[in-house]
RNA sequence: GGGCGUAUAGCUCAGUGGUAGAGCACUGUGUUGACAUCGCAGGGGUCGGGAGUUCAACUCUCUCUACGCCCA
């Protein structure tokens, strides 16, 4: 049943009510055993966050294809979660811990974990009711989180695969400490920032009474963290710097501490730099605990002097100083640490060489250290200076799993669009360094390692595997640490889907061959048109169905290019290593939505844009449809508020096109196949249709989403609602022929129907609402079908409409240069007439008065006497004007157009006549030259005449 | 230091080996009861600079400049 639709669009009146009513119905996942799979995974988001412009872009994006792909009739499939987040969530529980003066240490283990899932079911609905504002479809009823038991069940089996395979194992080794959350953190949480610090130069005093060649009795160093120098265990130089050759093997006592270090030849030691020698402190430095190694130091021998908060602690040797001890790493809230102290001891000791420099007056002044900016490692998450630290750990041989990875990205097995971050990707995936795993948190996937007494590891899992292991009677201690979130997430492809459960075999889908019943309603004249497929009677589970085998590898993975490395080369390299398979054939990486002015958004800066907001402003619609037609591959996206007003004005204008028909009778088409048509009007606007259907497939099998969007909505403003419905005006005029006012309604019905299909994806709530208000349906337009205008329609009668839109445009723009008024009926004379003219004005008389304002219109010669001159296709107008001619007026446009036209000719004329080009250029380019040429000749000839009748 | 990307109309951006398009903004105008969240018409660009390849370059190559991002 229609109903009349409001005056005006008010996107919020709809798009809960159509939200629910597709969820409700089970419409975003619909039984379709045997269609062909088609499988996108959702990018799982903090289950404490909340959307944020990113989110919108890169939920719109998957929810366009995958609405596309299940109008296509596929079996689609949009696995939806949510992440547990480990640092992330537990920083927030712990904040809110803080604000209470209370803090994590003041429970036990249980009891925290205990307080995240509380505020994990508190806020865990935030993030997926914004995305149903935002109108994605995915499949809510399988909804997975990543700390589910079956989830959890998949992250220990690959665990223990990767040990037992000997791809995972624990290690001693530096790695990037954050002493603010106190866990370490992989390579990729580190954010290098370069910030103003200090160089100095210290000399330490050579042991033994050993000289340099110079005569000098110590070597300078130099250093931007003096701190560490308590725990150097070495002096180097380079083995080929001729100044240090003679104390290579030698020692210096280091001031302070009195420890006595070896002097080391070693290439890491730049003589350019600096004096040419370095400290080592190979506990707390990564380029030292490679020197520190080759000097053959074990690791488990290397000096550490901070403890988890950076703060110094005792080494090994028991030579760092008792006023040291509980001193920050260096200044931290205006109180002094162990960097200032240690420079202050070594000044006052006379080892601290001071930097000279000139002031601004040019005199030279002695400062304690050079000023630099020195590269500095930040973690990303607490912003406080990473400390590399000496643990242990558990570590994942990233470059033995990233080598099927880098073959399937060579070989095209896996294709990245846009192509251009496949070096990007190589780059980092060939120089993979191992992947620290562990995490020093409470919130996570526990690691599945027991330790007995004395240290045996047992990796099983459960503790009673371990056991079995261990043997009777060895008490068992499992490891404190969780697994870094990535570790799980990368499983995401898979473990969403039931991996590593081997199918079960009982009955899948019980009702699927219930009757099928449609098609024969009266609405289905082409009974082979019927929906392929309509929503189960409620929404899944359907127990017994194997989800992996069908859907497993994905078919796409969209998400931004900021998570490349973190998430989806993991999902490449967990893909591969637990299925053999890669996750998905096609990676598609967007941008990042910034500010307007450019500005990467943040909230320090203040320059968030709340999607949430914009929705409530222009509505779901709107948005998503500025994500689609703004996302070209392969750049940002900048924040275009206009922009996304602009398309609720698209909105707005498809809502009164339809008003528009509802109030001439049109309404919902009742076949897939275009109607039969023998207007011009109809048979035009059909073939336009099709050429809309074959564009908007050939964008979105590139993933053009910008080109997809642009073509579907020039196709509904500037075709359908400008030209289409004004030319078929006419046809609902009074005493018009109600054969011809039948066949229009058919086809604009038809015709929007296929543009309400066509737009859906990209606007699915206002789509949606217009379906059902041109009439019944059997089905919602979610589950409709995919356009198939399967029509051929004539040259001739396309021909006309064309022929038709140019002289309305050349009679508009010439009235409104000579100042005629718009709306002023002309009489025309066309002296001689093509045959497409002679059928069109006989076909078409109501059209061309309606909208070119021509009528009558003669074949035949002009009267004497002043007049214009209007060209359609070849056609040549003469329209008088006797009385509100302005001859000058006249004179000046047709000067214009004959300029123009010269200039045409010439250029062309100029091209023509160069042999190499008729010879060497294309012969269609030369075809069309010639052509252009022609046509342009003609015009000069036709404006001269003109002009020279004028007088 | 290495890698990648971008420079096209006032703004935000598409684009193709045969001398350029969209949206917004701007100017003029308002005729037909879908729509002023609109219609119609129009102005505006030596496609960052330079060189090369080519009959032909905004499009391909090199180089320079500016900006951005990633890695070290």
């Amino acid at each position: 049943m229609s109903k009349q639709l409001d005056t005006t669009f008010d996107p919020a009146a709809i798009e809960a009510k159509w939200y629910s009513h597709w969820e409700e119905s089970g419409a975003f996942r619909p039984e379709r055993p045997d269609a062909e799979p088609f499988t996108i995974v959702n990018p799982p988001p903090n289950v404490t966050g909340s959307l944020h412009i990113g989110h919108a872009l890169d939920n719109t994006l998957q929810d366009i294809v995958i609405r596309y792909e299940r109008l296509k009739g596929k079996d689609a499939l949009w696995v939806v979660g949510t992440d547990h987040a480990g640092i992330a969530t537990q920083m927030v529980v712990e904040r809110q811990l803080e604000e209470r003066q209370d803090k994590r240490t003041n429970y036990s283990r249980e009891e925290f974990v205990q307080k995240v899932w509380e505020w994990k079911e508190e806020s865990g609905g935030t993030i997926t009711r914004q995305l149903r504002r935002l109108g994605c479809s995915m499949d809510w009823s399988r909804e997975q989180f990543t700390m589910d038991e079956h989830f959890t069940k998949a992250v220990l089996k690959v665990f223990v695969d990767l040990y037992n395979d000997g791809l995972l194992y624990r290690d001693k080794r530096l790695v990037n400490w954050d002493p603010k959350l106190k866990t370490a953190i992989s390579d990729l949480e580190v954010e290098q920032q370069t910030i103003a610090g200090s160089f100095w130069h210290f000399k330490y005093p050579l042991a033994d009474g050993v000289t340099l060649d110079d005569g000098r009795d110590y070597i300078e160093v130099a250093t931007t963290r003096p701190e560490t120098m308590l725990a150097d265990m070495a002096v180097a130089v380079h083995p080929d710097d001729e100044r240090y050759k003679s104390v290579v093997g030698k020692h210096v006592i280091l001031p302070i501490t009195g420890r006595r270090i070896p002097i080391v030849a070693d290439e890491h030691a730049d003589p350019e730099l600096g004096s040419g020698a370095v400290k080592i402190t190979p506990g707390h430095d990564f380029n030292d605990f490679e020197v520190g190694k080759r000097a053959g130091i074990a690791p488990a021998d290397m000096l550490n002097m901070l403890d988890g908060d950076a703060n110094v602690c005792q080494t090994a040797d028991g030579k760092v100083p008792e006023e040291f001890i509980g001193l920050h790493r260096f200044r931290r809230d205006g109180v002094d640490g162990a960097r200032e102290l240690v420079v202050q001891r070594l000044k006052e000791q006379g080892f601290l060489i001071p930097h000279v420099q000139k002031n601004k007056k040019g005199e030279e002044v002695e400062l304690d250290a050079e000023p630099r900016q020195i590269a500095t490692p930040f973690g990303d998450r607490g912003g406080v200076v990473i400390e590399p630290w000496l643990t242990d750990q558990w570590y994942v041989n990233a470059g033995e799993l990233a080598k099927k990875p880098i073959a399937a990205v060579k070989s095209g097995e896996i294709e990245i669009v846009p192509k251009s971050w496949e070096k990007t990707f190589f780059n980092w995936m060939e120089n993979i360094q191992p992947w620290c795993v562990s995490r020093q948190l409470w919130w996570g996937h526990r690691i599945p390692a027991w330790y007995g007494d004395n240290g045996e590891c047992y990796v099983a899992m459960s503790e009673e595997e371990a056991q079995a292991q261990a043997g009777e009677g060895v008490a068992l201690t499992q490891d404190s640490d969780v697994l870094d979130t990535w570790f799980s997430s990368a499983l995401w492809p898979f473990a969403t889907l039931g991996w590593p459960n081997p199918p079960q075999t009982g009955e899948v889908a019980a009702d699927a061959s219930a009757s099928d019943d449609r098609g024969d309603s009266p609405q289905e004249l082409d009974g082979a048109e019927a929906p392929l497929h309509r929503p189960a009677d409620g929404p899944p589970p359907r127990s017994g169905e194997d989800l992996f085998s069908k859907h497993y590898p994905n078919n796409l993975l969209i998400s931004g290019f900021d998570i490349l490395f973190f998430w989806d080369a993991r999902m490449m390299m967990a893909g591969y290593y637990n299925t053999g398979q890669a996750p998905w054939p096609r990676l598609y990486l967007h941008g990042l939505v910034r500010a307007a002015d450019g500005a990467k958004m943040s909230k320090s800066k203040g320059n968030v844009v709340d999607p949430l907001g914009l929705i409530d402003q222009y509505g779901a619609d709107a948005l998503r449809f500025f994500m689609a037609a703004m996302e070209s591959q392969g750049r940002d996206i900048k924040m275009d508020e206009k922009r996304v007003e602009g398309y609720r004005n698209f909105a707005t204008k498809l809502w009164n096109a339809t008003r528009f028909c509802q109030s001439n009778g049109i309404g919902a088409s009742s076949t897939i196949k275009a109607p039969e048509a023998r207007l011009a009007a109809n048979q035009w606007i059909i073939g336009e249709v099709q050429q809309t259907v074959e564009a908007l497939d050939a964008a979105m099998a590139d993933l053009r989403f910008d080109a997809a969007a642009n073509t579907i909505y020039q196709f509904t403003w500037s075709r359908f609602c400008d030209w289409y419905l004004e030319l078929i005006k006419p046809v609902f005029a009074d005493g018009a022929s109600e054969i011809a006012a039948s066949e229009t309604r058919a086809v604009a019905g038809w015709a929007l129907d296929q543009i309400l299909v066509m737009l859906h994806p990209f606007m699915p709530f206002i789509t949606e609402e217009l379906w059902h208000a041109l009439g019944t349906r059997n089905y919602d337009l979610i589950l409709a079908k995919w356009p198939d205008p399967r029509a051929s329609v004539s040259r001739d009668a396309t021909d006309a409409i064309d022929w038709v839109i140019d002289l309305t445009t050349n009679v508009r723009s010439a009235k409104n240069e000579l100042g005629i008024a718009p709306g002023a009926k002309l009489a025309a004379f066309l002296p001689e007439a093509s045959d497409l003219a002679a059928s069109t004005i006989e076909r078409s008389s109501a059209a061309i008065e309606r909208l070119a304002r021509l009528t009558p219109v003669t074949i035949g010669e002009a009267p004497a006497g002043p007049a214009m001159q209007v060209t359609a296709g070849g056609d040549v107008f003469v329209i008088p004007l006797e009385g509100v001619i302005d001859i000058d007026a006249e004179r000046a446009r047709l000067s214009k157009a004959l300029e123009a036209s010269q200039k045409e000719a010439n250029s062309l004329e100029g091209r023509l006549s160069n042999p190499n080009f008729v010879e060497r250029a294309k012969p269609e380019a030369v075809e069309k030259a010639r052509e252009d040429h022609a046509h342009h000749s003609g015009e000069v000839e036709r404006l001269t005449a003109a002009l020279a009748r004028l007088g």
